[in-house]
RNA sequence: GUGGCUAUGGUGAAGCGGUCAACACGGCGGAUUGUGGCUCCGUUAUUCGAGGGUUCGAAUCCCUCUAGUCACCCCA
């Protein structure tokens, strides 16, 4: 138990903490390009910004928050999403004063109790965007391919970008009662979940894996097909854009994000050979989220992408870069008097900005070659007592096996000629 | 939250009721006195995910729990 992290969550271990940074700094690359600038809101939030933002009866807030009571009787989760604190930062920092839109995105750490599985666990990490004040769809377009980019640069291939749009306020409700119109008489014939889904949310029967409901899905109307004018012309300006810029897309009329903010714009990227956790990326437009949080009508887009995923993915494709570890010096004392020299060298070399090491174990000479030759290290500087007297040191190369006595206060100098070939 | 499968050292794994828990890799140490990457030698699990039970005897059988994994649910 004291050995074991909590279900659910992982250590990122020094061999793998390399492939992090890969993905972090491709995203901070890409951002940039784009236009995105970074964000970093707090792990935990008030209970109320996710039951206004996700929505009450969504799963996320139902089963799978973190929540606990601070000492000060406050209800507080641990974010299991960070659109609704980005918009709540927008808010509280008055964001929409300064010159809009908003182009802001965060890379960080999310909680959702759920029952782990590769590809899920229970902190997990997004790298997420957001576009807040701009009706789009250029905006979408942008997002979408500042998404598709990103997954892009780093090599992934098979990739698929699927596209929906949900309508919006005035549109959907016609939607869903002409859905509830075409399920109410198959209502007996639908599984124990979609009986259920019929009243709370009615588009997700559509997605149903049970072979009977989707069977009884066969002819179901699709959303495109009811949609208001301006949702219908968003929806088609974006995939006018969308080609423009020569971003192959599917539309898929059964795409319904889970939370309960998305309108219009709704979309996912997925990685098939991930398995059930195939969605690597998901998101969509909130028109209605700032507004439900107290702020004026103001419309946002959005993604986020779950870096996990991702990075199982690159496993899979064996992307992941190789990470050598190299040093440029290491010093081998053999004795007592030979440790303070070699940590003088060594301190003064690394104000220098030159990555060295010594032995800190007490091994034999012999010991301390294998180590530094595994490490592995460049040079060698071998320090013994005739060295010691000599204030020199026996600068070995480990790529050739030459060996030099040279003046302890020559090493740097020698080292960084030898760094410049 | 539901169901299936799994659980032996740092890693990959043998063992399937009865003497010291194979083997490989890795780690550490050594092969004459201050020299690595090859080779050779030694060493590296009083213990088999945890806790109970059955038995003269259990890593091997049973139960519970924990964790991983796959699928569902949901999602990134």
């Amino acid at each position: 138990m004291l050995v074991n992290a909590p279900r659910g969550t992982k250590d990122v271990l020094p061999d793998t903490s390399g492939f992090w940074q890969y993905v972090e700094s491709r995203a901070r690359e890409i951002c940039k390009i784009y236009g995105y600038h970074e964000i970093r809101t707090p792990i935990f939030e008030h209970t109320e910004l996710f039951l206004r933002g996700i929505g009450e009866t969504t799963d996320i807030v139902q089963k799978e928050m973190y929540t606990f009571e601070d000492r000060g009787g406050r209800s507080i989760p641990l974010r299991p999403e960070n659109t609704a604190a980005v918009v709540r930062a927008f808010l509280e920092h008055k964001l929409y004063a300064q010159p809009q839109p908003s182009k802001l995105f965060y890379i960080g750490p999310m909680f959702r109790y759920d029952r782990p599985q590769a590809g899920r666990l229970r902190q997990f990490h997004q790298f997420g965007v957001e576009a807040i004040s701009s009706p789009g769809p250029t905006v979408d377009a942008e997002i979408i391919l500042l998404a598709v980019q990103f997954l892009q640069s780093l090599g992934l291939g098979d990739l698929k970008l699927y596209l929906n749009s949900v309508g919006c306020p005035q549109c959907r409700p016609h939607y869903r009662s002409k859905l509830q119109a075409f399920y109410q008489d198959k209502l007996p014939q639908l599984c124990h979940d979609c009986r259920s889904r019929f009243d709370r949310n009615p588009m997700r029967i559509l997605d149903c894996k049970e072979n009977a409901c989707a069977e009884l899905s066969q002819d179901v109307p699709e959303i495109v097909d009811c949609l208001c004018e301006e949702c219908a012309a968003h929806f088609n300006q974006l995939q006018n854009l969308l080609k423009a810029a020569g971003t192959e897309f599917h539309l898929n009329p059964r795409l319904v994000r889970g939370l309960d903010y998305y309108t219009k714009t709704a979309f996912e990227i997925q990685y098939s050979p991930l398995g059930a956790q195939s969605a690597v990326c998901g998101g969509g437009r909130y028109d209605g989220l700032i507004e439900e949080c107290g702020g004026q009508p103001t419309p946002g887009i959005g993604f986020a992408i779950g870096l996990e995923r991702v990075l199982l993915a690159l496993e899979k494709q064996a992307l992941l870069p190789p990470i050598t570890p190299s040093l440029d010096l290491y010093a081998a004392p053999l004795d007592e008097n030979a440790v303070a020299v070699a940590f003088r060298l060594v301190s003064e070399l690394r104000r220098s900005k030159i990555s060295c090491d010594m032995d800190v174990m007490g091994r034999s000479l012999k010991a301390q070659l294998k180590y530094a030759s595994q490490y592995p290290a460049r040079f060698v500087a071998i320090i013994g007592d005739d060295e010691v007297r000599q204030n020199k040191v026996m600068l070995k190369n480990m790529k050739t096996g030459d060996q030099h006595l040279i003046d302890i206060a020559d090493v740097r100098a020698k080292l960084l000629t030898e760094m410049e070939e």
